[in-house]
DNA sequence: GGCTTATGAATGAACG
DNA sequence: CGTTCATTCATAAGCC
């Protein structure tokens, strides 16, 4: 293709070069990450907050199996944050307090029985699974750059994807769900690398809009 | 608007093709809506977290303004296997592997993806729910009579209360409350505050009103 | 068209 | 810590 356009590239050049072209691919990036951040807060959030609206509680509170000279034991057998809680958490998670020490678990703790029953265990927990699943989502395979001697054919895919935005003509976002499940999550709930782009990529979103406005 | 998007689009053929300038145009004006669209929910969640029952399917769901040509977002389909992916599943299930080491889920996944779109994580979910409905299966079977019920719950609840480091359950000794959060659930949300903890607030996409300007 | 069932997905808790 | 289990939620499929 470059023949057959080569004259309307001279034009072209002047409009947008190469490095602004890239600079581009690579806003377009950090906003799909961003957005894959926002969709997943978003919905632990909102997920939970609509079940808990919706009386989440109430839909089994009657067990016949329960021995008749108590109350009401029963029903929960598992901790479930409320709304409130689970956003004090998601901000102490991606605050950078990565590792909750025994002392931070308390104060946590003390901070979140304010708007519900807690415990320690609780919060030790939850920052465990979290973390956990944040890094299964982000990295399931490999080091830095180990060469895999393991059958890995499948996950090229979906890395792929999240390299180039639009390398393949494939212009699923983040977002765009298709029956199967969302390709490539960068869950972490970190706004982006800091090592990576620090500051530029944030200022890059601001840079799109040009572009944006101009479509 | 349109003379921009004419002259940038015949410019820029020289390192985009008209094709990959509109795959970047859709990708662009995606983004810009889903961010459109959780940005304005998250205010409504910070702001009233209680009265937004309705809003969350209405929001996201009838959407006309979606970008054309880019699939619809939300869709919230899940996953659903193909007959033959079905029974491949079934087959490897009652193989014996009843232990599917990543390794063997990458494998499967990608063999099951010749037959229809999936991810590891969906093969992954399977194998889970497969299992605990198998076991679930046998284990209500125990005993011929109505000791049943109360082995049931026993067993349960043996298996919860155990050995408990410190606090689990344990919150209101005077009053049998069961282990669930209080019903105290106060709006107060520090989602997206600016001033909660300053730094990094993930909003820098404040700035996204622009983009649903352009778009 | 709504309700019920089946089942994929989410997640708190436990295990090693 | 990483993996696995058990339980619950939400939704596609099945029914009336």
């Amino acid at each position: 293709m470059e023949e057959g356009v080569a004259e309307e590239g001279a034009v072209c050049a002047k409009v947008m070069t190469d490095e602004q072209m890239e600079a581009l691919r690579k806003q377009i990036a950090a906003y799909a990450t961003i957005c894959e951040q926002l969709v997943e807060m978003h919905r632990a959030i909102a997920a939970r907050q609509d079940s808990l609206s919706g009386m989440r509680l109430g839909s089994l509170c009657s067990d016949p199996l329960m021995a008749p000279g108590v109350a009401k034991l029963s029903s929960r057998q598992r901790w479930t944050p409320t709304p409130t809680q689970l956003q004090i958490l998601e901000t102490i998670f991606y605050e950078g307090n990565g590792t909750p020490s025994k002392q931070k678990i308390k104060e946590i703790t003390s901070e979140l029985s304010q708007h519900g029953q807690i415990s320690e265990t609780n919060v030790y927990n939850w920052f465990q699974n979290r973390r956990a699943r944040s890094k299964r989502k982000k990295q399931p395979a490999a080091g830095p750059n180990a060469a895999e001697s393991e059958a890995e054919v499948e996950s090229l895919n979906e890395k792929k994807a999240k390299a180039e935005p639009f390398a393949h003509g494939n212009l699923s976002p983040a977002v765009d769900d298709g029956p199967f499940q969302s390709p490539d999550i960068s869950s972490e709930l970190r706004f982006a690398d800091p090592e990576s782009n620090g500051s530029q990529s944030m200022f890059a979103l601001g840079d799109i809009s040009k572009y944006g406005d101009a479509f």
